[in-house]
DNA sequence: ATATAAATATGACTGTAGTCGATTTTTTAT
DNA sequence: ATAAAAAATCGACTACAGTCATATTTATAT
């Protein structure tokens, strides 16, 4: 029964967590250090390399958020019989919510996980594996009801779409399409590209 | 006739560029410090910041290399006449050697050019420009020869393509697909998007 | 209760990106 | 040829990410 010492880590943790989210919305990741950090998080900048290896780090954790959220917002809003077009958007809609919500999160992040430096450590798969998992069983689904060809690999057909989420995320970071708009072309490109994919 | 600064100028730039070149692919980009890239083009480390903003802006000046070299692929590889899969698999392949080849630059500027940090400047804007300069006539051509549908915007074809390039690059980098087998899925996922968009 | 071991916290320290005012080199004007 | 102006060069300096040896706190054993 070690609590005391596990409970203070997990509000430790969780207070490095909060401070950052105020820290990096308010200033920006760049124009934040790891010593106002831990000043505002009210310990020494030695531990807060203890609970997260590097700054980058800390703004992964938010992964586990967003994917929860996105699962959230999938099971209240559809059943597995909505039209793969509209879950996708669902989809798709709610992980962008979360983008534009922590701005400064998704950049970094997206930079870690898309052009990495290092090989994708055990734990990176894992959080990409976990996305697939929820993506899966939705395109085999669209598949069975004939919504898709079946001589495409699920692999293929879920490349497909990241890529063109990716491709959204790009646009809305780099300034071509306002935040108003992404709705509009998200569907655009999600429904171009069912109905090429159709049987 | 102010030519000796300016050719001093020209010479300068181009030894930092390939002192980066070699300390970059050598060390690696993060390894390496201004200091010595100033050191082995024999400056002092301010005049490196006199030509380059950042470090990051260093890599930026690739691309026109970059862009130069595919053009050229291009054109020495295909007519107008050629079909459309082959053009894209030339122009991204190209591109993808020049990225294997400078794994490095590659990665740093990816980074900036997916997810920046600022909004795209002028000169930004102006890269992708020349890029989509470049792939518009083909997509022109290709739809007039009625292999793509006539009722896409060229901006959403475009779009299609790219997100599938960068999402092999992002395989890459990740591990997830080796060098070798980059061809191979290439090919897969332009046929089977082309597929998708005909008329 | 006390001693020992284990986990956690800390801030002085190291290395590097980027700045800035002082210095040198080149151009222009006379 | 010389002086004044403009451009380019420089390296000492600042600020911050990440390390590490030491100190403190918590758990365990007797």
């Amino acid at each position: 029964m070690s609590t005391l010492r596990e409970q203070k880590k997990i509000k430790t943790r969780r207070c490095i967590l909060d401070s950052a989210i105020k820290l990096f919305s308010r200033k920006g990741y760049e124009q934040t250090s790891i010593e106002e950090l831990a000043k505002e998080a009210g310990i020494g900048k030695g531990t807060v390399y203890s609970y997260f290896q590097t700054k980058r780090d800390i703004v992964k954790a938010f992964c586990d958020d967003q994917l929860e959220y996105t699962r959230s917002e999938l099971a209240a809003n559809t059943n597995p019989d909505t039209p793969l077009t509209k879950q996708l958007l669902i989809i798709f809609m709610a992980d962008f919510k979360h983008v534009t919500e922590n701005k400064e999160f998704g950049r970094v992040y997206l930079h870690e996980k898309v052009f990495p430096k290092e090989r994708l450590s055990e734990e990176d798969f894992q959080i990409q594996n976990d996305y697939f998992d929820m993506l899966y069983p939705i395109y085999k689904q669209a598949q069975e009801r004939g919504e898709l060809r079946k001589d495409l690999e699920l692999l293929h057909i879920s490349g497909h779409f990241y890529a063109l989420y990716l491709l959204l995320l790009s646009c809305w970071y780099t300034g071509m399409i306002p935040t108003e708009d992404i709705g509009d072309a998200m569907e655009t490109l999600i429904t171009q590209s069912i109905d090429g994919l159709k049987p």
